[in-house]
Parts: structure tokens; C-alpha cells; sequence
DNA sequence: GCTTGACTTGAACCTTTGTTTAAGTCCGAG
DNA sequence: CTCGGACTTAAACAAAGGTTCAAGTCAAGC
């Protein structure tokens, strides 16, 4: 009923791609993996929330450290639609982002210790060097092919 | 001549598999790469020299710590066929891939110190965030779809 | 000489994170 | 009403690092 809804309170698709920076395709691709969602018009064309600008912003802050979408998807799974992310809920994420890089760091840092000590053994035995046999160090790491982290 | 020739002076794919603890496929894989090569029996068979199993070794060392296959290739170019690495070629490569992991290391550590600091300001703006704009912090990663490294 | 297991190939498939393209539709300005 | 730019879809393509499969060959033991 304000009628001071001066602007587009809802956002075009390319909107929201220009103002967050992000393609149209990933969006639409984002959406197809349930990161986000949208409204769609009498003509089937996207309509974004103005909150939408608030979760692709995580999306790509999270991404950035390396978080793969599937997680990001399930942690935005426990924000309302329509609602941006809270101050609460960016707390939280950011302490367990932080938690997955201060773990990402010390299992880089073994690696490298690994390799400037394995310098002096010069072995690469299969049957004795850590850094052939990595599985011991790093602890398991997933199944399939994979490239670390 | 050496009558004492007593075992496999070369190794059959699966022999290979088996010491090295690498599936067949994969070391067929790494040949099409050009990573590691074989000898054809007159029945087109692969025969291994001995030092592919060293070869592969540093293969498997690299990729554990993130170092993709196409850096792998350019490096194990240095080292003549048929000869495993030496102590001087793991020397320069150990320090190489020491350098990447402090590399990964550090900038880790910057996007998990903004994402502590961040907390505080709870912005996800675009235009000032460092997190929401981290091709400023990071410096340019290269370019196409990426993950973290 | 025959059987069996290990080997050969190319091609298709997998995951992740998207981009590109073709063919067609919607919507706002004039 | 018409024009053009923005929008729609599904599907193909990309790169990395392989796995799996089908169909066929090699080699060694009995």
C-alpha cells in the first residue's frame, strides 16, 4: 500500500546480475541447484526478492574460500526465503568457514613440512615416505576422484 | 648379460598398480598425459622401466598437495626417460611445491581472518566488503570456472 | 591346444561450476 | 502495433582427473 515503492522493489534477472557482479547464467544456474529462488511473472520471467542480493553475496564470499556449492546450499537451507542473511546467521557461518580453512591451512602445512623434511630422505619408498604415502597424514579425504579440496 | 636378471627388470600395468598403489587406469590415463611412458612388447603390451615406479611416486607427492597433472608433466620433463628423479631434481621440485603451499597457505589465511573480522561488520555489501569483492584481496586467480586452487 | 586371467583400445561416463548456443517469448517505448 | 532488447528453455560444451565398459588380444599353465 506505500505507495512510495518508488523503485523496483523486485529485481530483474539481469538486475541482479549487474548489481551482484554474477552472470544471468550462473544465476539461473544457482537457481536450478536450489541456492536461491525467484518469483516468476504472468510471462515466466524471473523476479528476485531484494534479499536474493544478500544470499548471492554469501554464495560468493563462501565460494571463495573454496566452499563447494552443495555446502553453501544446505547452510542457506536454514534461512527463510525472502529473508537476507542475519547477522546471527553470518556469524555462524563464518566461525564454521573458519574452522574449514584453519583446517585447510594445517593440513597444507603438514604437506609442506613434509616435503622441505622428506628433502633429507630423498627415499620416495612406497613402503616408507609420508609423502608417497599421504593417506597416513592426511586422513581420509573422500572417495572418488579428487583434487585436494 | 648379467645372468643374475633374476626378476622383472620391467613391470607389466598391473605389476606397477600394485606397487605403486595406483589403478590401471590411471596409469594408462597418465600416459595419454604424457606423465609417464612404457616400452610395447611385440604383442603391444606395456612394459615398464623400473624408475616409472619413482616417477609415478612423485606424481602421486604433487598431486597430494593440490599441483595439477599439467604442472607435473612440465616439471617430470626435465628428467631424461628411463631415469627415476634424483635427489637433486626432488631437491628443486620439493622447494617448488613449497613455495606453492606457503603461497596457499597465506592467502587461506587472509580470507579466514576477513571472514573473523567480518563478523563485526556484517555488511555483505557489494561495494565495500572484502569478502563480497575478494579479487581485490586475493589477486587474480586466473580465469574460467574455478574452485579454490 | 585350450582355458583363463591380464592385457589392449576407444568411447562414454562421472563430478563440479558454470558458459554458450539455438530457437523462441515477453515487454516497454515510440 | 511494431520493433528490439531482455528474457525463456534445454542441451551441448568446457576443464580436470580420472573410471567403466565393450569387444577383443596376449600369454602362461595344464
Amino acid at each position: 500500500m506505500t505507495t512510495i515503492s518508488w523503485q523496483a522493489e523486485e529485481l530483474t534477472i539481469g538486475e541482479l546480475a549487474e548489481r551482484s557482479g554474477v552472470p544471468a547464467s550462473a544465476l539461473r544456474f544457482y537457481e536450478r541447484q536450489g541456492l536461491i529462488g525467484s518469483r516468476r511473472t504472468s510471462g515466466n520471467q524471473r523476479r528476485y526478492h531484494r534479499s536474493t542480493l544478500r544470499k548471492v553475496a554469501f554464495v560468493r564470499a563462501s565460494q571463495s574460500v573454496g566452499i563447494p556449492l552443495s555446502v553453501i546450499r544446505e547452510v542457506l537451507g536454514f534461512l527463510p526465503e525472502n529473508v537476507a542473511p542475519t547477522r546471527e546467521f553470518w556469524l555462524r557461518a563464518s566461525e564454521c568457514w573458519s574452522a574449514e580453512l584453519n583446517d585447510r591451512i594445517a593440513r597444507l602445512e603438514r604437506m609442506r613440512d613434509l616435503f622441505t623434511e622428506c628433502v633429507g630422505c630423498g627415499c620416495l619408498s612406497f613402503e616408507q615416505c609420508g609423502l608417497v604415502n599421504p593417506q597416513d597424514v592426511l586422513g581420509e579425504q573422500g572417495s572418488g576422484p579428487r583434487r585436494l579440496q
